[in-house]
RNA sequence: GCCGGUGUAGCUCAGUGGUAGAGCAUCGCUUUUGUAAAGCGAUGGUCGCAGGUUCGACUCCUGUCACCGGCUCCA
């Protein structure tokens, strides 16, 4: 028999006479690790404990928790994956005639996908029940016992159980192992068993699991959603029950207790904890009111990135909120993304005509959509191919005129930048604006600030010369990370967006291209930050540059982009006059690097969870007169504090100071300036710092107005200012 | 859009077919206060909206609107 050499993590090496499982090899090492060992991992690959190791293989242990005491994610795969069998076992038993479908493990959870009797959907109510058998079966520590047959033996088997979902399964498993390299592990069906095969339980499963139902230490079914087939609309609606499970109840309640702790965060909860903005129905879905304090947050964001394009040689401009359809018609932006804007306003007078001449809706649509032959000529001419195709184009008395609310602003600058003759010499132009645009986002898809239907973009564009490009962005980039450094958001990545390598769908040249590619990469090596490269992940006109932020809790959220544009320009006829005297296509730039400011907003909300630093706090310093004897006093400090531009408010209210405080720490105002009699004769404030559980002391009132001033002015992240 | 849950006072939430409640906020009175809520009183609701069942509906049924969780990290 041949000899197994097992090579440990540590590179220690194990001899074996044969062929040996997970367990042994644990064993052979001590008796403790066997006895905590959940699985094994085979040359990198996640195995059941009992799996024979037949060659020689690098082999690790997988328990809870490792030396460094760290949680390893390969255990909870393990767990969760398991607890997904379990659970699926206890809906069995709850709700006969519910159909399995695919059960995987998550990040921090795990969900079981099933087909549910129509006249018996699963409910919430029934969550109770099915925990009950959870627990049972895991008190009962049954093994979880692998085994395989022959895939024509299994389907026949599935096909007997009268569940197409797992037939399809296992032929899809099939399929994949045929052109697998390890195609010998798959070659078969494997099924486990929560138990004795033929006795217990039985599932179709790739698995691993851990070594029994007793080495789960905590489960829990969480929710419930709709899913689809394959994740295709069009096919059979499933029901996907979500559930978490953890090795340890304690691991289980600190879980539950980061969530609360994200929960107290959530900007729609401080939005109105902090008066910050306002959702109402009567307005509409996905429309954000903002209210006076969140105003002022967004005033600041405003102001200080305003500052910061003006430095960078940017020009404001501003434009309405809606154009006509031509304009959209000749950007390409309608109809071709009508599903995911907002209707058109057709003008009275073609809707009074069509509603007389009896057009149909369909008819309507069609002709609100057409084309002219003026504008199909002209757009297929400058995009050298049939951009506009016949079908489209209608005879003028068809055509039906309206405007659209804009998905974008890019066609408006673009009417800008067309509005006067540029040479080289004016290059690059650079044209913000603070835009709103208009989604027709699906109403599901809504979540408080940071999904909605309506949104201002910090978006600009930039024309240049291709030889330009690669400062332009730069630029981009360099006002990203003055933005995000100055608000301490320094846990920030960058995806940089490549075309795919054989696609055919990208305009512009080959060489242009490489150049926008690599003037990418090394706009983002710039920054110093993690950056991936996603090719593929390009726009169908150029590439692009995406920022994906962290916060304090570690989410990770998608904010702006940057994207080089070679299409537009073609389709809108721009040009510029270059040193040889003739004309010549710029290049465009889109870059809307926070995205929006109700996402950025919302983002930074959570990121300090409502405790905004002082300039960017809507009310900087709260002033609290000990009794009623100090309110002049009071008012006095807040009209300096005032004169100095700073925003204070004064609770000049008949509470104690005590009631005072703990409302203002509520509102999560920076500094409070607590003031009475003495105060008032020696001219100093007692200053007391959010965050900080007690006074910190007496401090001249000029010294304080001063502090705050100052801080303010510097756009400083933390609280300095004390006695 | 789809599945499940939720919708009661400005906010947070009780209320399982028989006269709509609490705390906070608001307003008034008392207190004149030195560091995380002093006391008393008052105001405030078409119970999301529209139908239906019933002698009677916040409660049961149907529809509708909105919000929340979710809608593959592929056996």
């Amino acid at each position: 028999m041949p000899t197994v050499n097992i090579t440990l993590p540590d590179g220690k090496v194990l001899s074996f006479d044969g062929p040996v499982t997970g367990l042994g090899v644990a064993e052979r090492i001590g008796a403790r690790l066997a006895k905590d060992a959940l699985g094994v991992k085979v040359d990198g690959e996640l195995r059941d404990l009992s799996a024979v190791i037949d060659r020689d293989a690098a082999v690790s242990i997988v328990t809870y928790k490792g030396r460094d005491g760290v949680v390893s994610a390969d255990a909870l795969k393990l767990v969760r994956h398991s607890a997904a069998h379990i659970m699926a076992e206890a809906i069995g038993r709850v709700v006969p005639g519910a159909l399995l479908v695919y059960g995987p493990a998550l990040e921090d959870k795990f969900y079981y996908d099933i087909k549910f009797p129509e006249e018996r959907p699963l409910r919430e109510g029934d969550f109770a029940k099915i925990e009950e058998e959870m627990g049972r079966i895991v008190s009962e520590d049954r093994k979880f016992t692998r085994y395989e047959i022959n895939p024509e033996e299994g389907l026949v088997r599935l096909k007997q159980e009268g569940n197409k979902y797992k037939v399809d399964n296992a032929e899809r498993a099939m399929m994949a192992a045929g052109g697998s390299s390890l195609g010998t592990r798959h070659s078969a069906l494997s099924f486990y068993a929560t138990g004795t095969p033929g006795k217990d339980w039985e599932d179709l499963c790739r698995g691993p699991h851990v070594p029994s139902t007793g080495r789960i230490g905590a489960i829990k079914v969480l929710s419930l959603a709709s899913s689809f087939w394959h994740g295709d609309e069009n096919s059979d609606r499933l029901t996907r029950v979500y559930g978490t499970a953890f090795a340890t109840q304690a691991e289980m309640d600190a879980y539950f207790a980061l969530k609360e702790e994200a929960a107290k965060r959530d900007h729609r909860v401080l939005g109105k904890q902090l008066h910050l903005f306002h959702i109402d129905e009567s307005v509409g879905q996905g429309l954000i009111l903002w209210t006076p304090n969140g105003g002022v947050v967004r005033d600041q964001l405003q102001k200080f990135i305003s500052e910061e394009l003006v430095k960078q040689g940017y020009h404001q401009v501003f434009t309405p909120h809606i154009g006509r359809l031509e304009l959209y018609k000749t950007s390409g932006h309608f109809p071709y993304y009508k599903e995911s804007q907002f209707a058109p306003v057709i003008e009275r007078e073609a809707l009074e005509e069509l509603s007389k001449s009896g057009c149909s809706c369909s008819e309507m649509m069609h002709r609100v959509e057409g084309v002219s032959a003026r504008l199909a000529a002209t757009i297929n001419e400058r995009t050298q191919k049939q951009t506009i195709t016949p079908d489209r184009v209608l005879a003028d008395d068809k055509l039906v005129e309206g405007f659209m609310l804009k998905p974008m602003n890019c066609p408006h600058h673009i009417k800008i930048f067309a509005s006067r003759a540029y040479s080289y010499r004016d290059l690059p132009v650079r044209l913000a604006e603070f835009g709103t645009v208009y989604r027709w986002e699906q109403s599901g898809e809504l979540n408080g600030m940071t999904r909605v239907r309506g949104f201002t973009q910090d978006d600009a564009h930039l024309f240049c010369t291709e030889d330009q490009v690669a400062a332009e962005l730069i630029g981009c980039l360099s006002l990203v990370k003055t933005v995000l450094g100055t608000l301490k958001m320094e846990n920030y990545r960058v995806r940089v967006g490549l075309r795919d390598p054989d696609g055919k769908k990208y305009t512009g040249s080959a060489s242009a291209w490489d150049k926008a590619e690599n003037a990418c990469r090394d706009a983002a090596r710039t920054l110093g930050v993690a950056f991936s490269e996603e090719p593929g992940e390009a726009a169908f006109y150029g590439p692009k540059i995406d920022f994906v932020v962290k916060d304090v809790i570690g989410r990770e959220w998608q904010l702006g982009t940057v994207q080089v544009d070679y299409q537009l320009p073609v389709r809108f006829g721009l040009s510029y006059t270059g040193a040889d005297n003739k004309p010549h296509v710029p290049v465009m730039i889109h870059r809307a690097p926070f995205g929006s400011l109700e996402r950025f907003t919302g983002v930074l909300i959570e990121h300090f969870a409502g405790a905004f630093p002082a300039w960017l706090s809507p009310e900087q310093v709260r002033v609290l007169p000990i009794s009623e004897k100090s309110n002049a006093y009071a008012h006095r400090v807040a009209g300096e504090l005032r004169a100095r531009g700073v925003r204070v408010g004064v609770d000049d209210g008949n509470e104690r100071v005590q009631g005072k405080i703990k409302v203002a720490a509520e509102m999560k105002v920076p500094y409070m300036a607590v003031v009475g009699p003495r105060d008032a004769e020696h001219g100093t404030v007692s200053v007391r710092v959010r965050g900080q559980e007690k006074d910190a002391g007496a401090m001249a009132l000029g010294a304080f107005v001063e502090g705050v001033a100052g801080e303010i002015a510097g756009r400083v992240a933390g609280l300095g200012v004390r006695p």
